[in-house]
DNA sequence: ATGACAAACTTTGTTTGA
């Protein structure tokens, strides 16, 4: 089964793009964050005839993300638990089954946090809090699950191309970091590091600036796995040559295969 | 030293993103 994460940055500027990607690749589930729509104006025929269930979290505007997959959703879960208050649409959570047993898929898109300094990055600190508490509990159902997504973290000097650049930023500060680590030890496993160690690999590249011609990006995607999902590990690639299509969205698509049907 | 790019809506500027 191959499961990708893909920040779109806006179905209605990629929906083409989108189509065309999922016609090549065909993956399995397909975790889409930043489609920056509501619900009932999701473009979702084009990419229901090629045979995908499709569920979305959508808000106005902003944020917003979907999972897509071959196989019915048994379950769909909205929303990160933690905090009711919260209204921005960031977490969305698909059950499936397959021939190892029920595997969650979980499409999030994580708070950027910038600017450092005002009440947005105490808003991300409290959603990877908040997801932190989440992995624990659901680890407590020894099941495997896949937190694929846009995180917003800088995982290490490893993952960007210039470590003095960003260092301070809400991606690479210590508070980010600690946390992240912190969500890796409830007991998660990082596909892509777990499958490949050459550094200087992205996931994002500004529009600005030529960082695209001049590699100057960030891996900031991920797939954490539960114990059993990591157990089903075969691979984990990043797809860079979808940047060099016509109106690319601003990150790649991360694509996870595990060893189940 | 500065700006630089894209998307959506608040739409001919502003807000957000990273």
């Amino acid at each position: 089964m191959r499961i990708a994460t893909w920040n779109i940055n806006g179905i209605k500027a990629r929906h083409d793009n989108l189509l065309r990607w999922l016609e090549q690749e065909s993956p399995d589930v397909a975790c889409l964050q930043e489609i920056k729509s509501v619900d009932e104006n999701f473009p979702r025929k084009a990419i229901e005839d090629l045979g995908y269930h499709l569920e979305t979290h959508g808000q106005k505007s902003f944020n917003g993300v979907a999972l897509l997959s071959k196989k019915p959703f048994e379950e769909i879960n909205r929303r990160l638990p933690g905090d009711d208050s919260d209204e921005q649409a960031r977490f969305i959570e698909g059950i499936l089954s397959t021939d190892k047993g029920p595997l969650r898929v979980v499409s999030l898109y994580l708070p950027n946090g910038n600017p450092v300094g005002t009440e947005k990055y105490p808003y991300k600190l409290g959603w990877m809090r908040r997801l932190i508490e989440w992995s624990k509990q659901r680890l407590e159902l020894e099941e495997a699950f896949v937190l694929a997504g846009d995180y917003n973290v800088i995982p290490t000097a490893h993952d960007t191309h210039d470590h003095d650049a960003w260092w301070g930023d809400a991606l690479y500060r210590e508070e980010t970091l600690d946390l992240f680590r912190e969500l890796l030890a409830t007991g998660l496993t990082e596909a892509f590091r777990a499958c490949n160690d050459t550094p200087h690999l992205y996931s994002f590249w500004d529009y600005q600036a030529g960082a695209w011609p001049r590699n100057m990006g960030i891996r900031i995607d991920h797939h954490l796995l539960s114990p059993e999902a990591a157990d089903l590990l075969k691979g984990c690639e990043i797809l860079k040559d979808v940047r060099d299509w016509e109106k690319p969205s601003d990150h790649v698509p991360v694509m996870l295969t595990l060893d189940c049907e």
